[in-house]
RNA sequence: GGCAGGUUAGCCAAGUGGUAAGGCAGAGGUCUGCAAAACCUCCACCAGCGGUUCAAAUCCGCUACCUGCCUCCA
Protein backbone atom coordinates (compact mmCIF):
# COMPACT_ATOMS: atom_id res chain seq x y z
CA UNK A 1 0.00 0.00 0.00
CA UNK A 2 1.29 3.40 -1.12
CA UNK A 3 0.87 6.44 1.24
CA UNK A 4 1.09 9.75 0.09
CA UNK A 5 1.67 13.18 1.97
CA UNK A 6 -1.47 15.29 0.79
CA UNK A 7 -1.56 19.19 1.44
CA UNK A 8 -5.21 19.17 1.07
CA UNK A 9 -6.04 16.85 4.45
CA UNK A 10 -2.91 17.20 6.06
CA UNK A 11 -2.48 13.78 6.59
CA UNK A 12 -0.87 10.84 4.96
CA UNK A 13 -3.64 9.47 3.19
CA UNK A 14 -3.50 5.75 0.88
CA UNK A 15 -3.19 6.28 -2.48
CA UNK A 16 -5.50 4.87 -4.67
CA UNK A 17 -6.19 6.68 -8.14
CA UNK A 18 -9.67 7.89 -9.45
CA UNK A 19 -9.18 5.36 -12.59
CA UNK A 20 -7.08 3.04 -13.89
CA UNK A 21 -4.26 5.42 -15.62
CA UNK A 22 -2.86 7.88 -12.84
CA UNK A 23 -3.24 11.56 -14.38
CA UNK A 24 -0.55 13.86 -12.72
CA UNK A 25 0.10 17.52 -13.37
CA UNK A 26 3.02 19.16 -12.33
CA UNK A 27 3.70 22.99 -12.01
CA UNK A 28 6.32 23.55 -14.52
CA UNK A 29 8.55 26.68 -15.09
CA UNK A 30 8.70 30.35 -16.47
CA UNK A 31 11.31 30.02 -18.96
CA UNK A 32 13.51 33.31 -18.24
CA UNK A 33 16.95 31.82 -16.72
CA UNK A 34 19.29 28.64 -16.77
CA UNK A 35 17.17 26.05 -14.31
CA UNK A 36 18.86 26.49 -11.15
CA UNK A 37 18.82 23.22 -8.15
CA UNK A 38 15.58 24.30 -6.92
CA UNK A 39 13.67 23.20 -10.23
CA UNK A 40 16.60 20.23 -10.42
CA UNK A 41 14.80 18.78 -7.05
CA UNK A 42 11.47 19.62 -7.82
CA UNK A 43 11.33 17.43 -11.07
CA UNK A 44 13.60 15.08 -9.93
CA UNK A 45 11.68 14.63 -6.89
CA UNK A 46 8.14 14.07 -8.93
CA UNK A 47 9.84 12.26 -11.90
CA UNK A 48 10.84 9.54 -9.03
CA UNK A 49 7.01 9.59 -8.23
CA UNK A 50 6.59 8.55 -11.56
CA UNK A 51 8.25 6.05 -12.07
CA UNK A 52 7.86 4.12 -8.28
CA UNK A 53 3.59 4.73 -8.99
CA UNK A 54 5.22 2.81 -12.62
CA UNK A 55 7.19 0.23 -10.72
CA UNK A 56 4.31 -0.76 -8.77
CA UNK A 57 2.35 -1.37 -11.65
CA UNK A 58 0.37 1.79 -12.24
CA UNK A 59 0.33 3.40 -15.67
CA UNK A 60 0.94 7.37 -15.28
CA UNK A 61 0.41 10.05 -17.70
CA UNK A 62 2.47 12.82 -16.97
CA UNK A 63 2.13 16.53 -17.95
CA UNK A 64 4.07 19.41 -17.53
CA UNK A 65 3.68 23.19 -18.37
CA UNK A 66 5.50 26.08 -18.92
CA UNK A 67 4.41 29.55 -18.37
CA UNK A 68 6.42 31.12 -21.66
CA UNK A 69 4.39 34.00 -21.68
CA UNK A 70 4.99 36.03 -18.33
CA UNK A 71 6.32 39.92 -17.05
CA UNK A 72 9.68 38.03 -16.49
CA UNK A 73 10.37 36.77 -20.23
CA UNK A 74 9.55 39.65 -21.40
CA UNK A 75 11.95 41.18 -18.79
CA UNK A 76 14.50 38.45 -20.27
CA UNK A 77 14.30 39.30 -23.64
CA UNK A 78 14.73 43.32 -22.75
CA UNK A 79 17.49 42.33 -21.49
CA UNK A 80 18.73 39.69 -24.16
CA UNK A 81 17.42 42.13 -26.77
CA UNK A 82 15.72 39.42 -28.73
CA UNK A 83 11.52 38.55 -28.83
CA UNK A 84 10.08 37.30 -25.87
CA UNK A 85 8.82 34.53 -27.67
CA UNK A 86 13.03 33.49 -28.38
CA UNK A 87 13.86 33.87 -25.24
CA UNK A 88 11.51 31.86 -23.53
CA UNK A 89 12.56 29.25 -26.34
CA UNK A 90 16.28 29.81 -25.46
CA UNK A 91 15.29 28.88 -21.79
CA UNK A 92 13.38 25.94 -22.39
CA UNK A 93 16.12 24.34 -24.08
CA UNK A 94 18.24 24.84 -21.01
CA UNK A 95 15.83 23.25 -18.99
CA UNK A 96 15.75 20.13 -21.29
CA UNK A 97 19.26 19.81 -21.58
CA UNK A 98 19.47 19.65 -18.02
CA UNK A 99 16.88 17.77 -17.23
CA UNK A 100 17.87 14.79 -19.37
CA UNK A 101 21.39 15.39 -18.10
CA UNK A 102 19.66 14.38 -14.98
CA UNK A 103 17.76 11.48 -16.10
CA UNK A 104 14.24 13.35 -15.52
CA UNK A 105 12.25 11.84 -17.96
CA UNK A 106 10.03 13.53 -20.24
CA UNK A 107 6.33 14.52 -19.88
CA UNK A 108 4.05 13.11 -21.58
CA UNK A 109 2.82 16.07 -22.91
CA UNK A 110 4.32 19.36 -22.05
CA UNK A 111 2.02 22.22 -22.47
CA UNK A 112 2.63 25.80 -23.27
CA UNK A 113 0.56 28.77 -21.90
CA UNK A 114 1.09 30.76 -25.59
CA UNK A 115 -0.52 27.58 -27.24
CA UNK A 116 -3.74 27.37 -24.86
CA UNK A 117 -5.18 31.01 -25.42
CA UNK A 118 -8.55 30.05 -26.98
CA UNK A 119 -9.07 27.28 -24.15
CA UNK A 120 -8.10 29.97 -21.51
CA UNK A 121 -10.37 32.57 -22.92
CA UNK A 122 -13.18 29.88 -23.03
CA UNK A 123 -12.64 29.08 -19.18
CA UNK A 124 -13.02 32.27 -18.32
CA UNK A 125 -16.08 33.13 -19.75
CA UNK A 126 -17.30 29.74 -18.50
CA UNK A 127 -16.68 31.61 -15.07
CA UNK A 128 -18.58 35.05 -15.64
CA UNK A 129 -21.20 33.39 -17.20
CA UNK A 130 -21.81 31.31 -13.87
CA UNK A 131 -21.28 33.51 -11.71
CA UNK A 132 -17.77 33.12 -10.56
CA UNK A 133 -15.93 36.20 -12.50
CA UNK A 134 -16.67 39.47 -13.46
CA UNK A 135 -14.72 41.83 -15.94
CA UNK A 136 -14.08 45.40 -15.02
CA UNK A 137 -16.41 47.82 -16.33
CA UNK A 138 -14.15 50.32 -16.51
CA UNK A 139 -13.24 51.36 -19.76
CA UNK A 140 -9.88 52.27 -19.74
CA UNK A 141 -9.00 48.61 -18.14
CA UNK A 142 -10.09 45.68 -18.80
CA UNK A 143 -9.03 43.31 -16.13
CA UNK A 144 -11.39 40.20 -15.01
CA UNK A 145 -11.18 38.57 -11.91
CA UNK A 146 -12.40 35.89 -10.47
CA UNK A 147 -14.99 36.40 -7.70
CA UNK A 148 -13.72 34.87 -4.38
CA UNK A 149 -16.96 35.17 -2.42
CA UNK A 150 -18.81 33.05 -4.52
CA UNK A 151 -16.37 29.80 -3.84
CA UNK A 152 -17.05 29.11 -0.38
CA UNK A 153 -14.39 26.24 -0.16
CA UNK A 154 -11.89 29.04 -0.85
CA UNK A 155 -8.49 28.71 1.40
CA UNK A 156 -9.23 25.43 2.21
CA UNK A 157 -5.78 24.22 0.50
CA UNK A 158 -3.46 26.49 2.02
CA UNK A 159 -5.84 26.57 5.27
CA UNK A 160 -5.96 30.33 5.50
CA UNK A 161 -9.20 32.21 6.64
CA UNK A 162 -10.39 35.31 5.21
CA UNK A 163 -9.42 37.12 8.46
CA UNK A 164 -6.20 35.95 8.33
CA UNK A 165 -5.51 37.11 4.26
CA UNK A 166 -7.16 40.52 5.47
CA UNK A 167 -4.84 41.13 7.89
CA UNK A 168 -1.96 39.61 6.47
CA UNK A 169 -2.17 41.20 3.17
CA UNK A 170 1.03 43.17 2.16
CA UNK A 171 -0.19 44.59 -1.25
CA UNK A 172 -1.98 47.52 -0.91
CA UNK A 173 -5.59 46.68 -1.76
CA UNK A 174 -6.60 47.44 -4.96
CA UNK A 175 -10.01 49.10 -4.66
CA UNK A 176 -11.69 48.01 -7.87
CA UNK A 177 -11.80 44.56 -6.36
CA UNK A 178 -15.13 43.41 -4.86
CA UNK A 179 -13.19 41.57 -2.46
CA UNK A 180 -9.21 41.69 -1.59
CA UNK A 181 -8.83 38.08 -2.40
CA UNK A 182 -9.93 38.05 -6.02
CA UNK A 183 -7.37 37.80 -8.48
CA UNK A 184 -6.50 38.19 -12.23
CA UNK A 185 -7.85 35.92 -14.38
CA UNK A 186 -7.35 38.24 -17.41
CA UNK A 187 -5.00 41.27 -17.36
CA UNK A 188 -5.78 43.84 -19.87
CA UNK A 189 -2.35 44.59 -22.22
CA UNK A 190 0.07 47.41 -21.56
CA UNK A 191 1.67 49.19 -24.32
CA UNK A 192 4.34 47.36 -25.46
CA UNK A 193 3.13 44.43 -24.45
CA UNK A 194 2.23 40.49 -26.44
CA UNK A 195 -1.43 40.46 -26.07
CA UNK A 196 -4.19 38.76 -27.39
CA UNK A 197 -8.08 39.53 -28.75
CA UNK A 198 -10.50 38.58 -26.09
CA UNK A 199 -14.20 39.70 -25.31
CA UNK A 200 -12.25 42.01 -23.00
CA UNK A 201 -9.98 43.09 -25.37
CA UNK A 202 -6.61 43.10 -25.86
CA UNK A 203 -4.24 41.41 -22.84
CA UNK A 204 -3.09 38.46 -21.88
CA UNK A 205 -4.42 35.71 -19.13
CA UNK A 206 -3.37 35.73 -15.56
CA UNK A 207 -1.22 33.36 -14.18
CA UNK A 208 -3.02 30.76 -12.01
CA UNK A 209 -5.41 30.40 -15.06
CA UNK A 210 -3.18 28.61 -17.54
CA UNK A 211 -2.65 25.74 -15.17
CA UNK A 212 -6.11 25.19 -14.53
CA UNK A 213 -6.83 25.13 -18.32
CA UNK A 214 -4.51 23.13 -19.16
CA UNK A 215 -4.96 20.56 -16.66
CA UNK A 216 -8.24 20.20 -17.71
CA UNK A 217 -7.88 20.41 -21.08
CA UNK A 218 -4.83 17.07 -21.43
CA UNK A 219 -6.41 15.35 -18.16
CA UNK A 220 -9.76 16.07 -17.56
CA UNK A 221 -12.02 17.41 -14.92
CA UNK A 222 -10.31 15.60 -11.62
CA UNK A 223 -7.28 14.32 -11.76
CA UNK A 224 -5.37 12.25 -9.03
CA UNK A 225 -1.97 14.65 -8.28
CA UNK A 226 -0.78 17.86 -8.85
CA UNK A 227 2.85 18.47 -7.66
CA UNK A 228 4.50 21.57 -7.52
CA UNK A 229 7.44 23.93 -4.95
CA UNK A 230 5.62 24.42 -1.62
CA UNK A 231 5.62 28.03 -2.50
CA UNK A 232 2.72 27.12 -4.65
CA UNK A 233 0.31 26.28 -1.92
CA UNK A 234 -0.63 29.86 -1.76
CA UNK A 235 -2.07 31.82 -3.75
CA UNK A 236 -1.60 29.96 -6.81
CA UNK A 237 -2.81 26.37 -6.41
CA UNK A 238 -5.50 27.33 -3.80
CA UNK A 239 -6.59 29.66 -6.84
CA UNK A 240 -6.42 26.81 -9.21
CA UNK A 241 -8.82 24.83 -7.15
CA UNK A 242 -11.29 27.79 -6.77
CA UNK A 243 -11.16 28.53 -10.55
CA UNK A 244 -11.46 24.52 -11.44
CA UNK A 245 -14.47 23.62 -9.00
CA UNK A 246 -16.35 26.56 -9.51
CA UNK A 247 -16.38 26.03 -13.15
CA UNK A 248 -16.45 22.04 -13.11
CA UNK A 249 -18.54 21.45 -9.93
CA UNK A 250 -16.50 19.07 -9.41
CA UNK A 251 -14.40 18.36 -6.37
CA UNK A 252 -11.55 17.57 -6.43
CA UNK A 253 -10.26 19.09 -8.97
CA UNK A 254 -7.04 17.46 -7.39
CA UNK A 255 -6.80 14.36 -5.73
CA UNK A 256 -3.49 14.34 -3.79
CA UNK A 257 -1.97 17.59 -4.07
CA UNK A 258 1.82 16.56 -3.56
CA UNK A 259 4.44 19.47 -2.64
CA UNK A 260 8.08 19.40 -2.93
CA UNK A 261 10.01 21.51 -0.02
CA UNK A 262 12.09 24.16 -1.42
CA UNK A 263 16.11 24.00 -1.62
CA UNK A 264 17.78 27.05 0.18
CA UNK A 265 21.06 28.21 0.23
CA UNK A 266 21.83 28.87 3.53
CA UNK A 267 19.49 31.45 5.01
CA UNK A 268 18.08 32.72 1.77
CA UNK A 269 15.98 31.25 -1.08
CA UNK A 270 17.36 30.60 -4.32
CA UNK A 271 14.71 32.87 -6.30
CA UNK A 272 14.29 35.83 -3.83
CA UNK A 273 17.93 36.21 -3.14
CA UNK A 274 18.76 36.88 -7.09
CA UNK A 275 21.75 34.62 -5.74
CA UNK A 276 20.94 31.05 -7.47
CA UNK A 277 23.09 27.95 -8.79
CA UNK A 278 22.82 26.65 -12.00
CA UNK A 279 22.41 22.62 -12.61
CA UNK A 280 24.61 23.69 -15.25
CA UNK A 281 27.46 25.26 -13.11
CA UNK A 282 27.45 22.22 -11.06
CA UNK A 283 27.76 19.61 -13.51
CA UNK A 284 30.64 21.18 -14.64
CA UNK A 285 32.44 19.37 -11.62
CA UNK A 286 29.58 16.63 -10.16
CA UNK A 287 28.69 13.58 -12.58
CA UNK A 288 24.92 14.41 -12.56
CA UNK A 289 23.69 10.88 -11.48
CA UNK A 290 25.64 12.17 -8.29
CA UNK A 291 23.74 15.35 -8.28
CA UNK A 292 20.76 13.43 -9.08
CA UNK A 293 21.54 11.02 -5.83
CA UNK A 294 22.42 13.89 -3.56
CA UNK A 295 19.22 16.08 -4.60
CA UNK A 296 16.85 12.33 -3.79
CA UNK A 297 18.77 11.47 -0.98
CA UNK A 298 16.41 13.63 1.09
CA UNK A 299 12.93 13.58 1.34
CA UNK A 300 10.75 15.43 -0.83
CA UNK A 301 8.83 17.10 0.91
CA UNK A 302 11.08 18.71 3.78
CA UNK A 303 13.00 21.71 3.05
CA UNK A 304 16.75 20.96 1.83
CA UNK A 305 19.23 23.06 2.71
CA UNK A 306 22.10 22.41 -0.05
CA UNK A 307 25.74 22.09 1.10
CA UNK A 308 28.66 22.45 -1.61
CA UNK A 309 31.09 20.22 0.59
CA UNK A 310 27.94 17.20 0.40
CA UNK A 311 28.60 16.98 -3.65
CA UNK A 312 31.95 14.71 -3.38
CA UNK A 313 30.50 12.32 -0.61
CA UNK A 314 27.35 12.26 -2.92
CA UNK A 315 30.11 11.59 -6.22
CA UNK A 316 31.84 8.79 -4.01
CA UNK A 317 28.58 7.02 -3.08
CA UNK A 318 27.41 6.98 -6.65
CA UNK A 319 30.90 5.41 -7.95
CA UNK A 320 31.39 3.40 -4.98
CA UNK A 321 27.80 1.52 -6.43
CA UNK A 322 29.27 1.91 -9.91
CA UNK A 323 32.21 -0.21 -8.97
CA UNK A 324 30.71 -2.59 -7.02
CA UNK A 325 28.28 -3.63 -10.32
CA UNK A 326 31.60 -3.30 -12.28
CA UNK A 327 33.49 -6.10 -9.86
CA UNK A 328 30.65 -8.30 -9.59
CA UNK A 329 30.41 -8.32 -13.62
CA UNK A 330 34.16 -8.99 -13.50
CA UNK A 331 33.57 -11.96 -12.00
CA UNK A 332 31.12 -12.91 -14.55
CA UNK A 333 27.62 -11.66 -12.93
CA UNK A 334 24.91 -11.00 -15.33
CA UNK A 335 21.79 -9.11 -15.72
CA UNK A 336 18.75 -11.11 -15.57
CA UNK A 337 16.38 -9.75 -17.65
CA UNK A 338 14.22 -12.36 -17.24
CA UNK A 339 10.99 -12.38 -14.64
CA UNK A 340 13.31 -15.54 -13.55
CA UNK A 341 16.05 -14.81 -11.37
CA UNK A 342 17.92 -17.02 -8.51
CA UNK A 343 15.95 -15.40 -5.47
CA UNK A 344 18.65 -14.98 -3.00
CA UNK A 345 17.09 -14.39 0.42
CA UNK A 346 19.04 -11.94 1.52
CA UNK A 347 18.12 -9.62 -1.81
CA UNK A 348 14.79 -10.20 -1.86
CA UNK A 349 14.95 -8.33 1.69
CA UNK A 350 16.47 -5.66 0.37
CA UNK A 351 14.01 -5.58 -2.06
CA UNK A 352 11.02 -5.64 -0.14
CA UNK A 353 12.93 -3.30 2.13
CA UNK A 354 13.30 -0.64 -0.32
CA UNK A 355 9.59 -1.23 -1.51
CA UNK A 356 8.51 -0.60 2.23
CA UNK A 357 10.55 2.71 2.18
CA UNK A 358 9.19 4.04 -1.17
CA UNK A 359 5.51 2.73 -0.41
CA UNK A 360 5.92 5.21 2.46
CA UNK A 361 5.29 8.35 0.70
CA UNK A 362 7.93 8.20 -1.26
CA UNK A 363 11.04 7.80 1.37
CA UNK A 364 14.08 7.98 -0.89
CA UNK A 365 16.13 8.20 2.10
CA UNK A 366 15.33 4.63 3.38
CA UNK A 367 15.11 3.40 -0.42
CA UNK A 368 18.70 5.18 -0.92
CA UNK A 369 19.69 2.86 2.33
CA UNK A 370 18.31 -0.17 1.16
CA UNK A 371 20.54 -0.23 -1.97
CA UNK A 372 23.71 0.86 0.30
CA UNK A 373 23.12 -2.09 1.95
CA UNK A 374 22.71 -4.36 -1.03
CA UNK A 375 25.80 -2.89 -2.41
CA UNK A 376 27.47 -4.20 0.62
CA UNK A 377 26.31 -7.66 0.19
CA UNK A 378 26.91 -7.93 -3.18
CA UNK A 379 30.51 -6.52 -1.97
CA UNK A 380 30.81 -9.18 0.34
CA UNK A 381 30.33 -11.95 -1.93
CA UNK A 382 32.50 -9.94 -4.38
CA UNK A 383 35.12 -10.29 -1.57
CA UNK A 384 34.88 -13.92 -0.94
CA UNK A 385 35.29 -14.86 -4.18
CA UNK A 386 38.81 -16.35 -4.45
CA UNK A 387 39.89 -17.71 -8.25
CA UNK A 388 36.87 -18.79 -10.70
CA UNK A 389 33.71 -18.37 -8.67
CA UNK A 390 31.49 -21.27 -8.58
CA UNK A 391 28.25 -21.74 -10.27
CA UNK A 392 26.44 -20.41 -6.68
CA UNK A 393 28.37 -17.90 -6.12
CA UNK A 394 27.77 -16.16 -9.98
CA UNK A 395 24.07 -17.15 -9.27
CA UNK A 396 24.44 -14.50 -5.98
CA UNK A 397 26.32 -12.03 -7.64
CA UNK A 398 24.09 -12.40 -10.53
CA UNK A 399 20.90 -11.41 -8.26
CA UNK A 400 22.72 -8.67 -6.71
CA UNK A 401 23.66 -7.08 -9.92
CA UNK A 402 19.92 -7.30 -10.96
CA UNK A 403 18.87 -6.08 -7.96
CA UNK A 404 21.16 -2.81 -8.14
CA UNK A 405 20.07 -2.34 -11.60
CA UNK A 406 16.49 -2.46 -10.58
CA UNK A 407 16.30 -0.48 -7.95
CA UNK A 408 18.75 2.60 -9.32
CA UNK A 409 16.60 2.36 -12.34
CA UNK A 410 13.84 3.11 -10.63
CA UNK A 411 15.35 6.14 -8.81
CA UNK A 412 16.62 7.29 -12.16
CA UNK A 413 20.10 6.80 -11.22
CA UNK A 414 22.63 5.02 -14.01
CA UNK A 415 25.11 3.17 -12.94
CA UNK A 416 27.36 3.91 -15.89
CA UNK A 417 31.31 5.34 -15.23
CA UNK A 418 31.32 7.01 -18.89
CA UNK A 419 28.52 9.78 -16.64
CA UNK A 420 31.82 10.46 -14.73
CA UNK A 421 33.70 14.10 -15.21
CA UNK A 422 36.08 12.88 -18.06
CA UNK A 423 39.23 15.34 -17.61
CA UNK A 424 40.72 15.95 -20.31
CA UNK A 425 43.40 12.81 -20.78
CA UNK A 426 43.94 12.45 -24.90
CA UNK A 427 45.30 9.38 -26.47
CA UNK A 428 48.68 11.10 -26.27
CA UNK A 429 48.45 10.84 -22.44
CA UNK A 430 46.86 7.12 -22.50
CA UNK A 431 50.21 6.24 -24.23
CA UNK A 432 52.25 7.60 -21.79
CA UNK A 433 50.05 6.42 -18.52
CA UNK A 434 50.32 2.92 -19.83
CA UNK A 435 54.39 3.29 -20.33
CA UNK A 436 54.95 4.75 -16.80
CA UNK A 437 52.88 2.20 -15.51
CA UNK A 438 55.07 -0.95 -17.48
CA UNK A 439 58.02 1.14 -15.87
CA UNK A 440 56.40 1.22 -12.54
CA UNK A 441 55.66 -2.25 -12.88
CA UNK A 442 59.32 -3.53 -13.68
CA UNK A 443 60.44 -1.30 -10.34
CA UNK A 444 57.81 -3.70 -8.34
CA UNK A 445 58.89 -6.75 -10.10
CA UNK A 446 61.94 -5.67 -8.86
CA UNK A 447 61.01 -5.09 -5.61
CA UNK A 448 62.04 -1.33 -5.87
CA UNK A 449 58.87 -0.16 -3.76
CA UNK A 450 60.23 3.17 -2.66
CA UNK A 451 60.60 3.97 -6.58
CA UNK A 452 57.58 2.61 -7.49
CA UNK A 453 55.80 4.56 -4.63
CA UNK A 454 57.11 7.59 -6.15
CA UNK A 455 56.29 7.01 -9.88
CA UNK A 456 52.60 6.14 -8.79
CA UNK A 457 51.88 9.39 -6.37
CA UNK A 458 53.61 11.42 -9.84
CA UNK A 459 51.49 9.57 -12.46
CA UNK A 460 48.13 10.27 -10.02
CA UNK A 461 48.98 13.63 -9.70
CA UNK A 462 49.85 14.75 -13.20
CA UNK A 463 46.85 12.82 -14.80
CA UNK A 464 44.64 13.03 -12.28
CA UNK A 465 43.91 9.18 -12.18
CA UNK A 466 43.58 6.69 -9.23
CA UNK A 467 45.67 3.93 -9.94
CA UNK A 468 45.55 0.60 -7.80
CA UNK A 469 47.46 -2.54 -7.94
CA UNK A 470 45.28 -6.15 -8.61
CA UNK A 471 46.41 -9.68 -8.68
CA UNK A 472 46.45 -8.80 -12.40
CA UNK A 473 48.63 -5.71 -12.74
CA UNK A 474 48.13 -2.19 -11.92
CA UNK A 475 44.71 -0.80 -13.46
CA UNK A 476 44.11 3.21 -13.50
CA UNK A 477 41.13 5.18 -13.99
CA UNK A 478 39.76 8.71 -13.55
CA UNK A 479 39.13 10.04 -10.60
CA UNK A 480 40.07 13.36 -9.93
CA UNK A 481 37.50 14.75 -7.27
C1' G B 1 0.36 39.56 12.99
C1' G B 2 -1.62 34.77 10.36
C1' C B 3 -0.29 29.83 8.52
C1' A B 4 3.19 25.77 8.08
C1' G B 5 7.56 23.15 9.30
C1' G B 6 12.07 22.16 11.88
C1' U B 7 15.68 21.21 16.37
C1' U B 8 18.39 13.26 16.03
C1' A B 9 26.08 11.57 16.80
C1' G B 10 32.01 15.96 14.52
C1' C B 11 29.02 16.74 9.51
C1' C B 12 24.73 15.29 6.15
C1' A B 13 20.29 12.59 7.11
C1' A B 14 15.98 8.51 7.96
C1' G B 15 12.81 7.13 11.73
C1' U B 16 4.75 9.21 14.07
C1' G B 17 4.35 4.29 20.54
C1' G B 18 7.98 -0.85 21.91
C1' U B 19 13.90 0.64 23.63
C1' A B 20 17.88 4.95 17.41
C1' A B 21 18.35 3.37 8.88
C1' G B 22 22.21 5.00 5.76
C1' G B 23 26.54 8.00 4.07
C1' C B 24 31.01 10.93 5.39
C1' A B 25 34.60 11.64 9.19
C1' G B 26 36.98 8.87 13.47
C1' A B 27 39.06 4.13 16.19
C1' G B 28 40.57 -1.01 15.70
C1' G B 29 41.06 -5.30 12.41
C1' U B 30 41.34 -8.62 7.63
C1' C B 31 43.69 -8.26 2.82
C1' U B 32 48.11 -5.75 0.56
C1' G B 33 55.49 -4.97 -0.17
C1' C B 34 53.05 -0.11 0.92
C1' A B 35 48.80 2.09 -0.76
C1' A B 36 43.91 1.99 -2.93
C1' A B 37 39.42 -0.64 -3.05
C1' A B 38 36.49 -4.03 -0.44
C1' C B 39 34.93 -6.56 3.95
C1' C B 40 34.47 -7.08 9.64
C1' U B 41 34.01 -4.60 14.58
C1' C B 42 33.25 -0.05 17.45
C1' C B 43 31.15 4.96 17.69
C1' A B 44 23.83 8.89 19.81
C1' C B 45 21.03 8.85 26.80
C1' C B 46 17.07 11.98 19.91
C1' A B 47 17.00 21.13 22.13
C1' G B 48 15.04 21.88 27.48
C1' C B 49 11.07 21.17 31.12
C1' G B 50 6.43 18.91 32.40
C1' G B 51 2.43 15.43 31.16
C1' U B 52 -0.27 10.90 28.96
C1' U B 53 1.17 5.57 28.65
C1' C B 54 3.10 -0.87 30.85
C1' A B 55 6.18 1.60 27.07
C1' A B 56 7.78 8.12 23.62
C1' A B 57 12.86 10.63 19.44
C1' U B 58 7.82 9.43 18.17
C1' C B 59 1.34 11.73 21.42
C1' C B 60 -0.09 16.46 24.51
C1' G B 61 1.46 21.22 26.89
C1' C B 62 5.05 24.99 27.89
C1' U B 63 9.99 27.26 26.94
C1' A B 64 14.20 28.38 23.82
C1' C B 65 16.31 28.71 19.20
C1' C B 66 15.89 28.08 13.53
C1' U B 67 13.34 28.20 8.74
C1' G B 68 9.62 28.78 5.01
C1' C B 69 5.03 30.91 3.08
C1' C B 70 1.62 35.09 3.45
C1' U B 71 4.17 39.55 -3.22
C1' C B 72 6.55 37.13 -8.90
C1' C B 73 8.86 32.48 -7.26
C1' A B 74 9.79 25.48 -8.11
Amino acid sequence: MITVTNTLSGRKEEFQPISDVVRMYVCGLTPKNDPHLGHARLFIANDIIRRYLEYRGYPVKYVQNFTDIDDKIIMAGQRENIPPAEAARRYMTGYFRDMDALSVRRADEFTYVTEYIPQIIAFIQGLIDNGHAYALQDAADNDVYFATDTFPGYGKLSKRNEDAMLAGARIAADERKRDLRDFALWKAAKPGEPWWESPWGHGRPGWHIECSTMSMAVLGEQIDIHGGGSDLIFPHHENEIAQSEALSGKDPFAKYWLHTGLLQLGADKMAHSGEFITIRSVLDTTPAPALRLYLLAQSYRTQFTYYPSQLALFTARWRRWCDAAQAAKALGAVEITSPQHYQTAVFEQIRNEFIAAMDDDFNTSGAVAAIDAAIKRLNETTAKTKGAPSEQQIHILSDGVTLIVELTATLGIALDLSLDIQPAIDDEARTEIEKLLQQRAALRAAKQWQESDRLRDEIEGTYGVLIQDTPSGAVWQIRQI
